[in-house]
DNA sequence: ACTTGTTGGTTGTGCATACAAGTTAGGCAT
DNA sequence: ATGCCTAACTTGTATGCACAACCAACAAGT
């Protein structure tokens, strides 16, 4: 053996090279502690140090009275590489992609993802973040919850960042929060949906966006941008706002009516997401009378499976979803490795042309 | 101090103690080791011991020269409730709801999730399991992959069972493996479907089902039953099977002329799930003269989003999904508690009739 | 004002020893 | 042959000692 490492660390490093070279392997049980004092002529203490060092981390197992025995060959490779992942819902409409692609990519680099959502809820955010705390995460990837709002579970955050834990912000960071973020550019995304309409001839654009969602306001934005640079005017009557609790009330058959006035004279209509843009086309179905793109164009957002789910297969600004979740996970794996640098990601969204859109007519 | 305990232990208790009522809190300096000693009338080495347990939990860090500090606060509850969590895959079709459910009723138990995805692939599984071996994680819930084929990683599920963490098998269980497992009966879900075609009249009906997929196998012995119980003979040519590399070749508008072939002497069909059920409402669509559901019935499978996207809304045997997901919770937990107990527990799927289908005609 | 050395306190490494407590196998008595 | 006991071996707990490495603060010298 050597002789500036201590001795314990020596024979930690003998008993792992026999069992790394299958001369011990699951199972085996290992010298007993006076021998091992014996052999390398160092005190019974010092190799129990060696040894309970191992069993902490899992690499052995002692049972007094028996000896100390290799464990089943799994805990060799000894590293715990998990990433946790905190989105606000799981399992709804673009979430699943965005996951998948974070999966994808961290499954073949030897990650594992472990799971929070909150539900956008403060609450649950803390509850996910206190959880993250206890477990040994190597990095940490946050969808931001209600990121319009002061977030009270910022001293959580500080705390990953003292612990050289690099964290990630999906859909936008908090405020005052210098931390590393990978973002949808949804003002270009709403300019790219209305310039369409407008080059295609449309000055009476309806629009529909979600105001408690950073990304209907941007979306928005975008909607004006356009207005102004074609020079059309924004109306607004033709803009119409809602919330979570209105989504299953407001877009319901029987409402439908209110609905179809809201944008009676209007030749096409610019909508939130497909979710919203699914019901609406069911709404002008079960009414008839108005077709698509006939007489109405319909932009949407995001291209979800749901775009393309009914006869009318929907123009829309597309989401870049699992590729989202793969730059995500790719712009973590960098920040491990490059330590404590911040990192910002835009992504630019894409027109898809499908059919409910049309040049305007009459 | 008591006197039965090892004083190693005595003194590990009497310093949480000591934080826990926050006379010393994150940050602070607990007394040195000799001055520990003294006090108690210990050895210093055996005050080394205690400490040195609770550094490796996390609750002390040790800096040579300095002295031996309490950690940041949030290790204090020293919990780590994980359930691993493996399915096929996330992100598509019904199995986001399924963990929706799971996490939903974890998440108010305090536990959390570790999610791996296996992409139908052994060797991912493999991956997966190792992972979760290394981490200490309370439970295992998992969607098993390629269930009919007999399964290469069962002693890794063995070894969870040495380990006393419970495992319970979502969509049917691997054979010889006497685990709890939680289902939905696929069986009756094929009969329920098929039976209700035949209610309204319906004697030639096709059916389309997945290969190599165990679901596939059982919701076509329904459609058997049914056929059976009612006295009406199966034709062979009237199911077409396909397997998952077919998804993207079988069913598109190119070979569209192909598939409507397959069930022009049908006047009702049997349709895996909507995934596939929606497909063909856009080839049937496109080819035109076929009407849903005067010329052609269809029953579909599983009631996700899919089901009532289109202008046809599907008539459709629901899968429980997020109750699925909520009962295995519930299960896991109970598991957890009562130790080592096997569980099996059916869910049975219930009819959902839209206007997908109607009475026989002509 | 700055560097250097000393001093006393802290944790880190290491040795020798003793007895307690659990496991196993072989020997003895029944 | 069966069952109990003991001896020998294992790890677990505990003490006492010695010196090394490191840290902070203060004092002395430049």
């Amino acid at each position: 053996m050597g002789q500036d490492k201590p001795k314990y660390q020596q024979l930690k490093e003998y008993l792992i090279e026999l069992i790394d070279s299958n001369e011990l392997t699951k199972g085996n049980r290992i010298p007993s502690e006076n021998e091992l004092a014996g052999r390398f002529n160092i005190s019974r203490h010092t190799v129990r140090r060696g040894i309970s060092e191992l069993v902490n981390e899992g690499v052995l197992t002692t049972t007094q009275g028996k000896g100390t025995f290799v464990n089943q060959g799994f805990r060799n490779n000894r590293q715990n590489l998990i990433i946790g992942v905190i989105t606000t819902y799981i399992g709804d409409y673009i979430f699943p992609s965005i996951i998948r692609g974070i999966d994808q990519v961290l499954s073949e680099n030897g990650y594992s993802i472990a799971l929070g959502c909150t539900n956008n809820q403060f609450e649950k955010e803390r509850q996910c973040l206190e959880n993250f705390l206890n477990q040994d995460i190597k990095g940490l990837i946050v969808e931001t919850t209600k990121s319009a709002l002061p977030n009270p579970n910022f001293e959580l955050y500080e705390e990953f960042k003292k612990r050289n834990i690099p964290v990630l912000f999906m859909h936008g960071s908090y405020k005052g929060c210098s931390a590393s973020s990978i973002y949808v550019d949804d003002v270009e995304a709403g300019y790219l949906a209305t310039k369409h309409l407008i080059e295609l001839g449309h000055k009476k654009i309806a629009g529909i966006f979600k105001i408690d969602d950073i990304q209907g306001h941007a979306r928005f934005e975008g909607f004006c941008k356009a207005h102004k640079e074609f020079g059309i005017a924004l109306n607004d009557n033709r803009v119409l706002w809602f919330d979570t609790n209105d989504l299953k009330y407001k877009f319901s058959m029987q409402s439908g009516e209110i609905i179809i006035e809201f944008f009676e004279d209007c030749t096409s209509l610019v909508c939130y997401n497909e979710q919203i843009g699914l019901k609406l086309i069911d709404i002008i179905r079960g009414k008839g009378g108005i077709i698509i793109p006939n007489r109405l164009s319909l932009v949407s957002f995001d291209d979800s499976d749901l775009a393309v789910a009914s006869e009318v297969k929907m123009t829309t600004v597309a989401h870049p979803k699992e590729k989202l979740g793969i730059e995500a996970a790719n712009l973590m794996l960098k920040m491990i490795t490059e330590n404590q640098e911040v990192f910002k990601v835009k992504m630019t969204p894409e027109l898809v042309i499908r059919n409910s859109t049309g040049p305007v007519t009459g």
